[in-house]
DNA sequence: GCAGGAACCGGAACCGGTTCCACTCCCAGT
DNA sequence: ACTGGGAGTGGAACCGGTTCCGGTTCCTGC
């Protein structure tokens, strides 16, 4: 394996003039860059990494923090990530923290003591299971998507329009009787959740519009869940008209337990989701569209553009901790529909 | 940020015997060890990855290539990769080549240029936009998960068993007439392909049991796309009795498509798959299980295994290429029964 | 009492880049 | 002709660990 040494010996100039020209560093001469790069292609040498971290202090790696991968938002959102952070030409170092099940702790641990990154983005803040505001500590540009927070820059979903929009496109249809069925976040703090945001949200609307008060149903994080759940309320003789789901997983829950039960939809009963996961199309879901691949592209563009300001350690200035929220869209596609019998 | 040459001086000792004391290295007296154990912590001391990188030439890393990360397969195998790399106190590099996407080849380019890990795994071989032959050149432990290949350490279903227990459930049960579905891999060739080998045992189950010779339906690799071929394969008046599909995903459509052609499953129409995602238990679907983040911790654990045997290097004698094939297990749930009116 | 050796430790040479600083040219300005 | 300065380059000191090698010390065996 050639070293810089053996490219400069074969180009006849020196370790330094040798590492500029390659680098792209100015103060070289075109001819002897020339010569230097077809020195190196010639002996088809490879930089090393781990020399050029100790010397730079530069890791050229993204770490993520994420408390699953292989549920549909985690997994979209670290693929926008790869995406851009391949762009720029950064490495993706994952954590998978597993939250959702136990030892997401001690792999957080791990992380503080030995992951070298040059930024970091966390997917969810409060889902991860560690004491997320040591990471301001590590001087690294740190970013969350997923979830608003006061503690870093943030990306998501307006969990509060997509809820407003859901429930008003109900209403907006005639229903004037619904009901809000959400799952529950296993580690989350109940308030600080998405789930949350949107049924608040749900429950706005419902005042503003003077709706039936209906309970608050909570169902376990699974389709399965939400199945049984969803069949529990729809068997009462006094259903609601309509099912806001927190979640497009929710959505369809209720989506099977309404076939069970014979009910049809959306002649009987209307259900509006909140993702557009891919099955949604397919099932023919209502439902409120959000993006997270694109979050991941922008979180990483965001953490370049902080590490082009601020090549090394602490910026001087406050640093950034403002938020951008993207904007729900209404898909609307078979499962909503006016009310049979309107009321009110 | 305090260096080992910190540390060192704290504990009145030079940076040889400090780092072998806390490496756990053997020659130091437990005195010593506890002395130096004792200022590491004091000063808060976190040895850097970097140098220690430089020093060894090992990265305590291992890659995964991987053509998606946001569809289950890919993300439960990823899951497992991670808890298990945790385990070792390895960190996992992400590479997401996207080859469902186009650019794959250039993100291999730059693995190739610049991914520096102890270990690698591919999951699938073919899918991934790459040569991939050349990754034998690294000199480092690489494993496949998600297909068998001569190229390298693999794990893999058993897809020609699994394929042929579906059929064989289907035809125990009664049916006599079956139909194959299966969704089409967009990058990877034809022949090389789990599906195709699910598909191929089904042939030999039907030849074996002379069931009637049905063409080979493929559809695009959606919920959507299988649906939509599912519909029109199901309203003809000579449907079959049964559909063993590839997938889950493609069961899932098949089931989609009976229900909004007012088909009745099971008694009208049996349905297998193959996976057992999360949401086959909430749809009663019978289907061939495979647990795919257990393979990702296999494949961790055989890399741990070549790395202990060869810290450094190639090994000296014939890398192991063996394959390991994971035994289908038959879910049974509510998706299959006895066809209504048996023929034969 | 003394050779032999094991256990422990320190000095210094690595690993392979980056970068500061000094030095040499060469050319424009007066 | 002489100087100021910028461009191009080389020497050498880093970055922060690991590890080889040699030197003490102390204990065991004869």
């Amino acid at each position: 394996m050639p070293k810089l040494d053996d490219v400069a010996r074969a180009a006849g100039v020196s370790k330094a003039t040798a590492s500029r020209a390659l680098s792209g560093a100015a103060g070289v001469s075109p001819a002897t860059r020339a010569k230097v790069q077809h020195a190196a292609d010639d002996l088809g040498f490879r930089a090393s990494g781990a020399a050029r971290r100790l010397a730079t202090g530069l890791t050229r790696t993204i770490g993520v923090l994420t408390p699953s991968v292989d549920r549909w938002y985690f997994g979209s959102v670290l693929h926008g990530i790869a995406h851009a952070a391949d762009a720029h030409e950064h490495d993706v170092l994952l954590y998978d923290l597993g939250a959702f099940g136990r030892g997401g702790h001690e792999k957080f641990e791990r992380f503080m003591r030995r992951g070298e990154v040059d930024g970091l983005v966390t997917i969810t803040w409060s889902l991860v299971g560690g004491d997320l505001s040591r990471l301001a500590e590590l001087g690294i540009p740190v970013a969350t998507v997923g979830e608003p927070t006061p503690h870093s820059r943030s990306f998501c979903l307006d969990d509060s329009a997509a809820g407003e929009q859901a429930a008003e496109h109900l209403v907006r249809l005639g229903h004037r009787d619904l009901l809000h069925l959400s799952s529950e976040t296993e580690v989350q703090p109940i308030d600080a959740s998405s789930s949350d945001r949107r049924k608040r949200a749900f429950e706005r609307v419902s005042a503003r519009h003077g709706l039936r008060l209906r309970p608050v149903i909570v169902t376990p994080t699974s389709l399965e869940g939400s199945h049984l759940a969803a069949r529990e309320i729809l068997a009462r003789r006094d259903r609601p008209t309509g099912i806001v789901a927190s979640t497009d997983e929710v959505a369809l829950g209720v989506l099977l337990a309404a076939h069970h039960l014979g009910i049809r939809v959306p002649e009987e009963l209307s259900v509006i989701g909140v993702d557009d996961v891919p099955t949604a199309a397919a099932f023919g879901l209502t439902t409120i569209r959000q993006d997270p691949a694109q979050h991941g592209e922008d979180v990483v563009a965001w953490i370049m553009s902080a590490l082009a300001q601020h090549p090394h350690g602490q910026p001087d200035t406050e640093p950034d901790r403002s938020h951008t929220s993207y904007a729900p869209v209404l898909v609307i596609r078979s499962s909503t529909a006016p009310p049979r019998e309107p009321r009110g």
